[in-house]
DNA sequence: GATGAATGAGCTTTCATTCAT
DNA sequence: AATGAATGAAAGCTCATTCAT
């Protein structure tokens, strides 16, 4: 009988999220969308914040599962960038409205300490791909800079490109995503 | 002994939106760093978006001051495009809370009404870009594809650095200016 | 234990209307006066206007109710007639205040948006009534003129009246009320 | 040159207080209409109530000027009333918009202290007409009922009228100032 | 006469959050 | 698990009015 209200409630905000964007979305827009009581989506989320954390933590592990690849230790140097970029190029075309909600709360999370979370969250893939980024630099497969230059060159264009873009067919973000990898390689390749 | 009131608001406005973020500044902040009253912040702007636009509008200004060469008309394709690239890195470096505001600003327009202007003033240089892009192409200088990848390709890199840049000395900045436009040449040279 | 919140809004919102007039009084007066939070006040009602609305409302109704032997289908003309103007008497005599209220949101009914829903409240009565006064046109009861002239000769004297009335002992009231009706009567009659 | 300054706001003022209403007019609108400056208002009236006060003395006055005979000693309190009646009739007729703007006037100065002064001159012509009204109880020509009875009875219903009116061609206005003049003596004549 | 910058109290309204039921 | 009434601080903004020039 009864449904999965904290999936209700979640939904909700996503779409409340993405239509209107975070800051100008409040408890009662969530409540009228999602049918629960206020009382109801405070029983499973501390907050806002907590809110849109969660549905962060949802879409970056929607985004990790595109670039698996891009974790196997046994991959080249070279498949395993690819892979990163390739992933996130994907899931952002597929999820335009997704990857803005993201890039509104990276944005408001210097500021805003309901996003101290966040902020980790968002950061956390980073240690990991510096390591990997420095066993390559050893490998010689890579060019030798530092990891922030490293990381603008390599997810720079794909996060400019996926700020402007619009829906886009599967076909077109294949060939989208490949070229950004390929783009991405040679900027970095040694 | 008339102090130019116009000028403090601004002022205290743009400490306080890089301080503590567009979002989390009240009105009532900027009256206190200005020591304007509130009454005179709305005789001289519409509300906290107009101020934002103004300080938006002289950040752009200043910005585009940096580039001036690219847009130089005798400048080679190779030169044009490296001074874009060198003048937005050159400028980030050097003011990076505004960098950061003017990126609040941007992930914050898509859906605030306050910021419809704001959004065109922000896509103006696209339209000029574009069309030195095409002229660059049609003379076989740079790769032929769409100006919406060159755009990414070109400024992608050098947008993610300075999002998480901070204070850099200007030996370090020029250094980087450099490096970065390199890439977005190598990036998209025919 | 628990008291009924929204009565005690109506309440205090009527006093103060009463007392101070519609346009001078805050929602901060309400509050004060009735012990509500500013919150709860809005949790209950959408603002002022709606609040003058829903005492309105009341307040129509309750002189309706005055007014029932007017609505008797089976009254003679004359009774039917009298009687409306005695229930406007017999109301607005005993409740001097409210029928100040009334005519102050009349007045400013036209210029203010909030009050659309007021004026088709306080205009509902009007087809009904010149349907009624046609029928007794068709059957030679009164005079053959617009109803809405036949209007301000039948309501205009008790409405004058009434705007400058102060606290009136029942009985005087009811001779009033009768004087007004019979003059409205004369007024018309065939 | 220099046009008449405090004609040009009162102008204004009129034009923005039956267009919006009193209560909705700010001194900005009066401001942006007369071309004049804040500061040029305040140099020729007090306040928005004194504008207001100006405008309905204007009114009256223009009003008063209708109703000349009904002042004209050596009249018969038939022509006396009928003028009175026809007077209000044929300026309202002609000034509908002026008329509302009275109206609101008249529902805000109960509660409104700016207003006192305006009272005492919408009252003004009340004692003058009750002493006349007395004189012709006296001479026998009419009811013999208290002032604030009569004054309801002749003024009533073209009040009434008024507040509905809309614009009307000048044989109509004759004609319907006939007709009101001649219900109102036939309501208190003797 | 005329200007318009400056004032600041006061307004309506929104909102995240709490809590008794 | 669920409700929704209640809270009250804080927000953005308006406005009549003053006053130095």
């Amino acid at each position: 009988m009864t449904i999965d209200r904290r999936r209700q409630i979640l939904d909700a905000a996503l779409s409340a999220f993405l239509e209107r964007g975070y800051a100008a979305t409040s408890i009662a827009d969530i409540r009228a969308r999602s049918g629960a009581s206020t009382g109801s989506i405070y029983h499973f989320f501390s907050g806002k914040g907590a809110l849109a954390e969660a549905l962060l933590r949802e879409a970056v592990s929607g985004w990790a599962k595109q670039s698996t690849a891009a974790l196997d230790p046994a991959a080249s140097p070279e498949a395993a960038l690819k892979a990163s970029v390739r992933g996130l190029m994907l899931w952002g075309l597929a999820h335009p409205a997704q990857f803005r909600f993201m890039d509104e709360i990276r944005a408001l999370a210097p500021a805003d300490p309901d996003f101290s979370a966040v902020r980790d969250l968002l950061d956390d893939g980073q240690a990991a791909a510096a390591a990997q980024y420095a066993g390559m630099t050893r490998a010689g497969a890579v060019r030798n800079i530092p990891f922030s230059i490293a990381y603008a060159l390599i997810l720079g264009p794909a996060y400019a490109y996926l700020r402007r873009a619009g829906a886009t067919s599967e076909a077109e973000a294949t060939r989208l995503a490949d070229f950004f990898a390929e783009a991405a390689w040679q900027a970095v390749k040694a």
